[in-house]
DNA sequence: CGCGAGCTTGATGCCGATCAATGCATGTGG
DNA sequence: CCACATGCATTGATCGGCATCAAGCTCGCG
């Protein structure tokens, strides 16, 4: 159960420190919480507290405005940090909602600024997630903001290969964890064109689908059409 | 020069400090910079080594994909830090490009680091900036993901506006920086669109525009088109 | 077995993109 | 000072992609 003999470490908070660093982490991150599908973690207006880091499982983020639109802001995977978004206001902005049985490492935050403020590492790589958030969503707005159906799925279909490779997992086949109206909220589409989207690819040769589980025939197709194909 | 006698001291970073806590913030902000309107602060690519406070001005940031796509991310005024995005890979991820002269504080990061480390305020406030940055780009992602055009230009009009009547402008009239096509894309909208926009705008009585002069009349009804229109 | 949640597929319509022309300010050189 | 160029904005006409509406379909589960 500790950080240091944590197959995700390298993907966590506690990169790169000293055997000794690693034991103050691991006091700081005492408890864990486990949390059952369809549950949240954390909702809109809860106070903030901690951090979460992902130890398993899979959560998506969601945001509501007063009318009922609403917008999943993310998808996060083992080794991941939520509750960012309570730390400018003392109040989470967001659900966080578990889309399948997870485990979290809670990491209260006030003893995160104490400890951050001793190991510089630890603060250099807190301020380094924080500033990759920022320019994922960033990414994120080029892709609501600019590409077409097809484009936003292939880019998400290999966000999310990519960050399962990282993990050891095959980058060619996976299960997706969400339904499609999810995976639509995310893209800013409807779930009958993400549904569309789909099945094209599969008539085209570039994945195979069924249900939920997907393998992928040909990443690069999927490269090319997040790239090239706003046709010059 | 001094942040202690800046008129922006309660909106940049060194807020709510204790004199001799505003004098070291002082040391770390020694040098300012002058950007000429059309010039660009940092571009992607560059390598990463300080933050920015705009004294005066107002920016624009956008990124691009390796194809034409480009997507303007935000847009940037006095009291505003420009920068964060570098912090993770310690290169630029965006292009800061000035709309209007301005001059901005440097802010070296890793003096950043070294004083927040003692300061613990500091530390506290610049996690909060970092974190509000976070929470803006979800609700831009919301924006995109789900408003319709005129209700993207509502909330972006209000969202100037707000900004500027916190800086003591009037909150009803304002000159806008940009080109309706760097709206356009900041709403992922084209530039027609947005021009569009503005017309039916006018002719509702909501708004007065004249090129980028701008007199909001209704603020209530932009608000109105923010919220409730999805039309239940 | 039958129900329901989630997914697929088809038909239609609308919003915003695109294409194209004109208008309007600012600036430059003759 | 005017002729002209240039960049930006407005407005109209048409087109296309995605939303919407509406059936079926699949699969897991009580």
């Amino acid at each position: 159960m500790a950080c240091s003999s944590c197959n995700l470490r390298e993907l966590c908070l506690p990169v790169s420190m000293s055997p000794e660093q690693m034991d103050r982490v691991e006091a700081m991150v005492a408890t864990r919480r486990t949390v059952a599908r369809g549950d949240a973690l954390f909702r809109t207006g809860d106070a903030f507290t901690s951090l979460y880091a992902i130890r398993t499982g899979f959560f998506k983020t969601c945001i509501s405005s007063e009318d009922g639109r609403d917008q999943v802001t993310g998808f996060q995977m083992a080794g991941e940090l939520l509750g960012l978004d309570g730390i400018g206001t003392d109040r989470h902005t967001c659900d966080a909602v578990s889309l399948e049985d997870s485990l979290v490492c809670v990491i209260p935050y006030h003893m995160l600024e104490d400890l951050s403020r001793e190991l510089s590492d630890l603060q250099r790589h807190f301020h380094r997630i924080m500033s990759r958030e920022i320019v994922r969503d960033h990414g994120v707005m080029l892709l609501l903001g600019s590409m077409r159906a097809e484009e936003r799925l292939a880019a998400f279909l290999l966000n999310l290969t990519q960050r399962l490779q990282t993990r050891g997992f095959s980058s060619s086949s996976l299960v997706l964890r969400m339904t499609r109206e999810e995976i639509g909220s995310y893209l800013g589409l409807k779930l009958e064109t993400v549904s569309r989207a789909f099945s094209k690819f599969q008539e085209d040769g570039l994945l195979e689908v069924k249900q939920r589980q997907i393998r992928v025939l040909a990443p690069e197709a999927l490269q090319a059409l997040v790239n090239g194909s706003t046709g010059y």
